[in-house]
DNA sequence: TATGAATGAGGATTCATTCAT
DNA sequence: AATGAATGAATCCTCATTCAT
């Protein structure tokens, strides 16, 4: 059976498995047996590829976060104003994709995780950290720095807390009305600070 | 020699124990003996109070809440107008307490738990409910009824997400911060619903 | 089942399962579980009582040691001349007691181990030092210094290595055997040391 | 590209690789793995060239003996006297190089494993007889036969215990002490039975 | 010849729970 | 009311071994 460049493979079937279990039994159910039974490995291969459990979290998180990451890159990428770039970021963190519970679960379950688990919390932090400099960049081209941060971490608090409310609550609001309160948001405030001027 | 009233001094014992548990090592590693030992009395014990694991888990969520709850109703009581009940229930989420580490990180922690555990996930709910519900009733006062849901749904997003990112990130921003970007939210819509009108 | 005054009872009772586990499939091969079957117990008592392996490996064999340490303690008592002191080392140290197959295989197979193990390692070089010390001091009232210090190390090396001997090679020199030859060798250097003067 | 003679190289260097690793860990923390990694190669060549893990802890036994076994015979070889015999089988088994820890520690590890293990028992009887034959028979030229054997069985012992002592405790005695220990008890007793006659 | 993939059993340990006292 | 003894299942992890390549 051990055919080459089974790597690969197999660290994406282990961590698409962690994710399910995670989904299903939560956090603290979710054992290295149950992950590898519904991975249809033994136990065993995930020290082969992982070292520990630990490290199979880890790139579990990882891949969730890449994945966002990536979204957010096309997404910018293809903004041609300061606006469109804040609505970019919005996008993606509040596409359908992130409001999937299967996904939505698992993310919460490795933030509360996080907070005991350093390199967990490495992942954590940068991921808040990148969230809030896209706005704050964005959002430089419309007003001053100092409010421009200011409402970064509007935006950025919204955006997780909408999401943070779906995912607990059982969908509501979905990923549409979460987006749509987010241009309120912002259409509010810039509306406000250009009046000011 | 049972003294009287022991009850009620052994199970606040036992659930401050398990809020400090989970605040220093985690939800996942905080096993009875642990919480046991913090509290001074035998692992045992925690049948006699609380049935089981469960039932003290579920008894320190709801003592959380019903802290919160109070602290929310005694500020709406003396709340006088429409704005003054709105600022209530935000000055009541956003007190400095709630950002106090040690509870901020057992919130979270059961906020995730509570997608596994049903006993968890109708308390959770009822909160997420209250919130809305607070909001929307004192909005009313000042907004259309359809307006004024959908501004709840706002500021009780902003609320989660701004208290999330505090719990997650370390302290920013802190509770003081986060209710000046509460007011300007509401500001900043409210205005712009007064202009409309 | 649980009775009051168990501890010395059980901690006893592990002990022993460990003595005769070891004896009969050797120091790796005992496992935790295979010690916990033979005292009658559950493998999760062993915590309990030692906390974890190593804990009851270390009571194991300081067991053993406290044993030989009361038998010597009273051969001395018992001795009133120097050569009877002497004597009496090597009657505790060579008794046919210690030349049991139960007790010699787990002996060595904590010498083995001691070596990587900073716990036991500790217990064996009290071991080694006070035997001796013991013969150092009593040879000390029939020679100057340097040579009963130097008596006391051939005398000490006879002692382990035929007991070595015999425990490897089942059985020979036994018991009886053993002490015959020390007795031998001590005879040859006192006469000899004697005639120098 | 299959090399020749690839065999001899790769066994020696599982040999020495295994006596490193019960060196720096002992005989119960020394896994294939663990070897195997530190030979550089995989895990799976072990069972190539020594069919499973005892194979290999056989072959590294036998490896030790049949060095010692080669300096003992080159000793007796070169020697002229039945003293010198003797001499030689002293020198062999308490030279330098038997006091190296590297090689002390393995020995130890495997006598007491070899109580336990038939393949590893069958070696450990040669050396102990061997030991003694060499000495019996090279006393029959200064002694009686029944006290050339009962020597025998003390210099073997004293042999056996200086070299334990010394291996478990620390260096002392080293290997000339234990030699010059060696000298003065063959002295001591040879004198003795001389005087008799 | 040699590798790396893979297994599955077995290791120590921890856990929630029960129960006699 | 409260304890400490005890269990047995479940945890993660490591191991020797096998096998296709």
């Amino acid at each position: 059976m051990p055919k080459l460049g089974m790597e690969a493979v197999r660290r994406r079937q282990l961590i698409e498995a962690t994710i399910d279990t995670i989904h299903e039994v939560g956090f603290a159910a979710s054992s290295l047996q149950a992950i590898a039974r519904r991975a249809g490995v033994s136990p065993g291969l995930v020290a082969h590829y992982f070292d520990d459990k630990n490290g199979l979290l880890e790139a579990t998180l990882r891949a969730l976060f890449d994945d966002l990451t990536r979204d957010t890159v096309a997404r910018l990428r293809a903004a041609r104003t300061p606006r469109a770039r804040v609505d970019a970021v919005i996008e993606a963190n509040l596409s359908p994709r992130q409001f999937d519970p299967r996904l939505a679960k698992v993310w919460l379950a490795f933030w509360a995780q996080a907070m005991h688990v350093p390199s967990l919390a490495r992942i954590q932090r940068i991921y808040q950290r990148r969230m809030l400099d896209n706005l704050s960049h964005a959002l430089r081209g419309l007003l001053p720095a100092h409010r421009a941060r200011e409402l970064a971490h509007g935006v950025s608090g919204l955006i997780d807390g909408l999401w943070l409310r779906a995912t607990l609550g059982g969908g509501q609001p979905d990923s549409a009305a979460a987006r749509r309160l987010l241009r309120d948001y912002l259409d509010a405030h810039l509306e406000r600070e250009t009046a000011d001027a």
